[in-house]
RNA sequence: GACAGCGUAGCUCAGCCGGUAGAGCAACGGUCUUUUAAGCCGUGGGUCCUGGGUUCGAAUCCCAGCGCUGUCACCA
């Protein structure tokens, strides 16, 4: 047992003085809550008497007492509700020890009870419970961050530090109401996505997250090992080679929540496990794939929000369909004023320089090409915007353009200036995706760590034939910061890696 | 990975021109006899992140380490 503060001895003494009163300091009957803190509040009508016969529970955030009466606040999963408590409402008898001890000094802020009565406006005008009964529900041992919030609503004290934040989470939650908020919200986007693609005939599938080889993306994996088997596992990095391999299988639709892991590095835009969705449709191409993402996230914006206008930071993002549309070299030539799409390798180094962007001297055209494109034009696209029309050599899993060479079908769909979606029409032509893997395989040798391996059981699987297919990514934890108006990717994840602790 | 900043009581912070610690809330005691009070009075509480160094003396200055944050780099 670490050292214990003044306030933990404290409690562990209220403890002992409660179980020697015969009381449980942590009962097993479940309490019959019947309703919650905001319910009454939005609710509560005192002309109509409604209310009068209530159960709530919760922790006990404050409490005032005067004398044989005393004000408490309880907070459950809703929000806070004001109790009033006499002592000889609570103690009809002669025996005054649950209110003149029990409640007055053995109970401790944090606590969690339980009450019973009536609703009732105080003089102040506070929609309170009138408490008619009290149960101790369970024991808090450690002091929770006392934050207060005066008359004006001025918060006092605000639990601010982000590491105590993130790694205690749960006492996070219960100081800053608003934490819950933002994965209420985030919770109700998975199920607003669910919703649409269920009802459009899509199964909900899962897939491998230990994969002997990874593949899908190009990234670093996590490595791990299976003893029995005594062989080399990787964490995935992507699940689009197991759900193509579905397509060819024989579904129309199939989609996963995915949480894929990358060992690289961290950022307010990076944990190394996320969450992806990721969806394929036979018979579909990217243009259709783009209609898809937008009217789904015009319905999340909605389902959230009850508008397609979403405040983040200082914008308004409107999320109303249609999108606007930009090849990449379009968008490239709209913010630099430079026309790029004839320029072969040579000439699109010297743009690169004359535009002020550094390069890798090893990086091909198409990387050369989306440099420019990430350092000129990425962060100026604040509303939901398409980006179509990818060079191939980045874009392995991608199939070729129907019309222009040099390019793949391939869209991401970029909000508040990052990336947020990445789609293409899916490569099923097995002969060329073995010729992408081949390329792969060269970067990799040349020392890109992050080139694709190349996966026979999945060029198998093409060759017994895919049909035109379009897929999708969308990253979950990026759209939650969005769509909950989040600044760092650690404020919708509700444990972010950290270090260990000391 | 690079650069910058931060780490003092349960929480939020002050002190940092070197003389071994303060405030508010929380805790404890008192006040408090019936719809308010973050009330009022009083008391206690700190390996000042860790380890070295300089110094008569270090929370304060120097070095190293650990942790966190921010920006950049890689990337979703």
């Amino acid at each position: 047992m670490a050292h214990l503060s003044e306030q933990e001895i404290v409690r562990r003494q209220n403890l002992q003085k409660i179980i020697d009163l015969g009381i449980k300091p942590y009962p097993p009957e479940l309490f019959p809550v019947n309703t919650h803190a905001a319910t009454i509040k939005a609710g509560f009508q005192p002309d109509q008497k409604n209310f009068q016969d209530v159960v709530i529970a919760g922790r006990m955030m404050s409490n005032r007492v005067m004398g044989k009466a005393s004000f408490a606040e309880i907070q459950d999963s809703s929000g806070r509700i004001q109790v009033y408590i006499s002592r000889d409402e609570i103690c009809p008898g002669e025996d005054k020890t649950l209110y003149d001890q029990v409640f007055k000094h053995l109970l401790d802020l944090g606590d969690f009870i339980g009450v019973k009565g009536y609703t009732f406006l105080t003089k102040t005008g506070e929609i309170t419970i009138h408490v008619k009964e009290l149960v101790l529900l369970s024991k808090s041992l450690r002091p929770l961050p006392v934050v207060k919030v005066d008359a004006d609503g001025v918060v006092h004290d605000a639990f601010t530090d982000p590491e105590q934040r993130y790694r205690q989470r749960y006492v996070d939650m219960v100081v800053n109401p608003d934490v819950r908020r933002v994965f209420e919200l985030r919770s109700r986007m998975y199920t607003s996505m669910r919703e649409y693609l269920n009802a459009k005939g899509y199964l909900e599938v899962e897939t491998p997250v230990l994969q002997p080889l990874y593949g899908g993306a190009a990234a670093r994996p996590f490595v791990t090992h299976h003893n029995t088997l005594d062989m080399k596992l990787y964490l995935r990095i992507a699940n689009e080679l197991y759900l193509k391999r579905l397509i060819v299988g024989g579904f129309d639709g199939v989609y996963e929540f995915s949480k894929d892991f990358r060992n690289e590095g961290m950022s307010r835009f990076h944990n190394p496990e996320f969450t992806q969705i990721e969806l394929y449709v036979a018979y579909k191409d990217y243009e259709w794939m783009m209609s898809l993402v937008e009217e789904m996230l015009e319905k999340v914006a909605i389902d959230l929000h009850g508008k397609t206008e979403v405040q983040v930071g200082e914008h308004v993002i409107e999320f109303k369909r249609p999108w606007k549309r930009y090849t990449m070299f379009e968008a490239i030539e709209h913010f630099t004023g430079i026309d790029i799409s004839q320029m072969d390798e040579a000439q699109l180094r010297a743009t690169a320089r004359q535009l002020h962007i550094h390069l890798d001297a090893n990086i091909g055209k198409g990387k050369i090409i989306d440099e420019i494109f990430g350092e000129k034009c990425e962060a100026q696209l604040i509303q939901p915007t398409f980006i179509t029309d990818y060079p191939v050599e980045m874009s392995p899993l991608a199939k070729k353009h129907r019309t222009v060479p040099g390019l793949v079908e391939r869209f991401e769909a970029i909000c508040n200036g990052k990336e947020i979606s990445n789609a293409f029409s899916e490569l099923n032509d097995p002969i060329d995706q073995r010729e992408r893997f081949e390329d792969q395989l060269d970067l990799g040798k040349r020392g890109d760590e992050e080139a694709m391996m190349l996966d026979e059981d999945f060029l198998r699987a093409l060759e017994y034939g895919m049909p035109p297919t379009s897929g999708l990514g969308i990253g979950m934890d990026r759209l939650a910061m969005i769509m909950t108006n989040s600044n760092s990717i650690q404020d919708v994840i509700f444990f972010p890696q950290m270090k260990a602790e000391k």
